[in-house]
RNA sequence: GGAGAGGUGGCUGAGUGGUCGAAGGCGGCGGUCUUGAAAACCGUUGUGCGGGAAACUGUACCGUGGGUUCGAAUCCCACCCUCUCCGCCA
């Protein structure tokens, strides 16, 4: 959610940044909404001021003639003041619609694009993988291995499902495991949070109204994240956080259920696109400040880097363009991961900041040194994701027999240096 | 699933129709005292929105939404949430 005064004052900017988004915004109707809604509101406040002020008379007055003629006058008051009330009403309801909806003003180093195809590649790192044999693609290879089962997996599951088995389940633990002792290294704080949350926390990381088609849903109405982002950000929701404990850094883990809706044709194999996953996600405030938003967003994808980068999987980075941001983000990095058998990069991970757009919504504020209650700023990572690592990683580091080496920091994790039959 | 209790400011806790934005206490901040600190004492201490250069001022906020009333933290209705006990359960 942005300022309303800081939309009113930047016009242009806001509407530049839908356009630069591809999010079609009626900013014009929100304007002439808010100008009616400051116009009653006025009206509203006034009478209201009369009655308040004629009731404390009445209350203190003494004689009863009076208070019974001001008291008929009120009546009157009250009847005008009532419809005025339900003229405000109305406009807040479509007010509050539409301000959940205005985008957030991406970063002028935001390139224009409709979607992934345009994001601009900032690093690559490492070769990509170059094979003296003909390599397997990741289904094969663990299915042969004995590490996944997908049949059994749609069996009990449905579409997408799969089992994690042997070694395939061992080295999900070897990661997560190594990603722990990797991430608190740099100062986080580790958290294992809920993934049913109520749908407060969607809206307040702007994943609803928007995505609600991705999300599952409970029939108590409550909702099953997609992302430990959620419920972390909650954390701290209706919340003023000590200005001392600024910068908090969290890392999460999570299970993660997305729908995938719109997305049916896609990825129908293996373990890229799944309902249901697991991830360590970064999620960090911070004070009120965009050097230090840029600052730690610079930071937090880099650890994700570093850490593909001990396993050393090739991979670049891309900066996403204005099409493939989300609402809320002011600017997004995805790493991506070399997957030798679709001689693509895939996404393994998301970096985006986002000021105070999401603590506006989550009403998570600190008041700073002047005494300020100041909106913290928030940043989000993926540390790593299971099981869609285990796809680049185990396409890469095949070898001509069908095993699979074991990068060497992950060793000491499984116990092993290399998964074979 | 059954039964009960309760939701008030950073916390605790009083307040059952009219200067209540809300007593008291704790905490925070400022001061007195002290070489310094503690203790004690004195003072001060909510947030959003609107107006104003400012002092200040209008309005809203006592879980949420409705209702009654000239006037609601206080009365009525619905909902949400939390806690306790019993049952079930990893």
């Amino acid at each position: 959610m942005l300022d309303i005064n800081f939309i009113r004052e930047n016009q242009e900017l806001v509407k530049e940044g839908a356009r630069k988004k591809l999010i079609d915004f009626d900013l014009d109707r929100l304007i002439s909404l808010d100008d009616k809604r400051r116009e009653v509101l006025l009206v509203v406040e006034e009478k209201r001021a009369k009655q308040n002020k004629v009731s404390d008379e009445i209350a203190q007055s003494g004689d009863p003639t009076g208070q019974a003629r001001a008291i008929s006058e009120m009546k009157e008051l009250k009847a005008e003041l009532q419809k005025e009330e339900e003229k405000l009403k109305v406009v807040m309801e479509e007010w509050q619609k539409l301000m959940l909806q205005v985008p957030n003003v991406p970063d002028v180093s935001v390139p224009d694009g409709k979607d992934d195809s345009e994001n601009k590649e900032i690093k690559v790192w490492g070769d990509k993988t170059q094979f003296s044999f003909t390599p397997k693609d990741h289904v094969e290879l663990m299915t042969k291995l004995d590490m996944v089962d997908f049949e059994r997996g749609t069996k009990v599951h449905g579409f997408r499902g799969y089992f994690l088995k042997n070694d395939g389940a061992l080295l999900s633990w070897a990661i997560w495991n190594y990603a722990m002792d990797f991430f608190l290294k740099k100062g986080f704080t580790p958290m294992i949070t809920p993934t049913i949350v109520r749908k407060s926390n969607l809206y307040g990381t702007s994943h609803l109204p928007n995505d609600a088609d991705d999300i599952y849903k409970t029939q108590d109405d409550d909702y099953l994240a997609g992302t430990a982002e959620v419920p972390t950000m909650g954390y701290y929701s209706d919340e003023v956080i000590d200005e001392k404990i600024l910068p908090v850094k969290f890392l999460s883990f999570s299970p993660c259920y997305r729908r995938e809706a719109g997305s049916h044709g896609k990825d129908t194999k293996g373990l890229i696109r799944v309902h249901e996953f697991f991830k360590l996600e970064q999620v960090v405030l911070c004070e009120a400040s965009h050097e230090e938003s840029v600052r730690l967003h610079e930071w937090i994808n880099r650890n994700t880097e570093e850490f593909i980068e001990s396993l050393g999987i090739p991979y670049h980075t891309v900066l996403n363009c204005g099409g493939d941001i989300g609402q809320g983000q002011v600017k997004k990095y995805d790493i991506e991961l070399w997957v030798p058998l679709e001689e693509k990069y895939r996404e393994i991970s998301s970096a985006s900041y986002f000021h105070d757009f999401q603590t506006r919504r989550f009403n998570t504020r600190y008041k700073n040194k002047d005494g300020k209650m100041q909106y913290a700023h928030s940043l989000n990572c993926t540390a790593i994701p299971t099981p869609r690592i285990l796809v680049s990683l185990v396409e890469n580091f095949q070898q001509e027999d069908g095993s699979i080496k074991v990068p060497e920091v992950l060793q000491k994790y499984l116990g092993k240096d290399v998964i074979s039959k």
